[in-house]
RNA sequence: GCCUCGGUAGCUCAGUCGGUAGAGCAGUGGAUUGAAAAUCCACGUGUCGGUGGUUCGAUUCCGCCUCGAGGCA
């Protein structure tokens, strides 16, 4: 039995260019690459998501994509499960898995193989709270996550809804403090984890760009298939970018250009949320795709990187 | 050529009865442990078109110039 538990990762904000470069340095590695993002586990998403070709994903193997129909749960739990089975299975094998994405929880709670305790959630306590609050108000549940887990209630803000729920509901099942049960290993895996990044007014105009592109390719014929299917704005996977909008737009409450320029702006937000995530994390090397003209070259780079710091199957 | 209106933040504009300015949007920074492409917090941005005059002091009042929109000829 294998004791490496090697873990590869490429992260950082949307339209920077992970897809193509992790192809290439997964076929260096002789690796397969385990998505990292929450919306391209959704079936029928795939445009406003930019999921790889099929024809690419067979040519490396690629894993957590179109797992769930959108209508189906599915959680950063759901993912850290799945995640850590396939990089044990992958390890087992020699193979060198590669993390791929840019979304941030499901990356930390991976890597750093974060403690979700209680292994439950229960909606009737949330929907009581949605209740007690719409008829209380938010102070009213503030003040209560006070009194039972004061050091949570300063860290967030009196404003934060889903978070002085969570809190309450912790606590309403277990009737422990939600602050007290955050724990996390980081020492879990070998890791190496490479940062694309790319100066802000060139990724934009990327961002800007990749929009139009995708309502060329057929964006909005997907959403209007999706509805078709049922799958409507109420899903949690609908009110993600350039979904949400498209709806408003068929509804008639934004024009064309209204929905096309508050797609661009809601993902440029992305964007930086994106780097202030994974700017936290300091085991990151970041590689500046801007001044890497020769892709060919990046690629060694990274794989230089990477060969440095995984252990060698 | 004449008349009118306008030129103030990246954009759209407000305002200063003379004491070097403020909204919205855009933008920036941060947080993030079962919704995370979600959610939440914080923060500004200026030769007030140019130039001369009046004034202790002009973005504000006056003259000239300039640019833009409209009207008359």
């Amino acid at each position: 039995m294998s004791k490496v538990n090697n873990l590869a990762s490429i992260i950082g904000p949307t339209a920077v260019g992970k897809s193509e470069i992790s192809l290439y340095v997964a076929q260096g590695l002789d690796a397969e690459i385990l998505s990292c993002d929450s919306m391209q586990v959704y079936k029928g998403m795939d445009i406003g998501t930019a999921k790889v070709s099929p024809q690419k994903q067979m040519e490396v193997k690629h894993h957590l994509i179109d797992i769930v129909n959108p209508d189906q749960e599915y959680t950063v739990v759901d993912y850290q499960t799945d995640a850590q089975k396939l990089i044990k299975q992958l390890n087992k094998n020699n193979t060198i898995p590669i993390l791929v994405g840019g979304t941030g929880l499901y990356y930390q709670a991976v890597v750093d193989d974060y403690t979700f305790y209680p292994m439950e959630t229960r909606n009737e306590i949330r929907e009581k709270w949605e209740q007690v609050i719409s008829e209380k108000g938010l102070e009213y549940a503030y003040e209560y996550l006070k009194k039972i887990d004061n050091d949570y209630a300063k860290i967030i803000s009196n404003n934060d809804q889903r978070r002085i729920i969570r809190a309450i509901e912790v606590y309403e099942i277990t009737g422990k403090p939600f602050s007290t049960m955050q724990n996390l290993n980081p020492d879990k895996y070998n890791l190496s984890s490479v940062g694309l990044y790319l100066e802000r007014q060139e990724l934009y105009a990327k961002i800007n760009n990749r929009v139009l592109d995708m309502l060329d390719n057929g964006l909005i014929e997907e959403v209007i298939i999706l509805r078709k299917n049922g799958y409507n704005q109420d899903l949690k996977s609908m009110q993600s970018l350039g979904y949400k909008q498209i709806c408003y737009y068929l509804d008639g409450f934004l024009t064309k250009e209204q929905m096309i320029s508050e797609i661009q702006r809601d993902t440029r937000r992305f964007a930086k949320r994106q780097f202030t995530w994974f700017n936290k994390d300091k085991r990151i090397t970041w590689f500046d795709v801007g001044k890497h003209t020769n892709k060919e070259k990046l690629v060694e780079k990274i794989l230089k990187h990477m060969e440095g710091q995984l252990y060698k199957v």
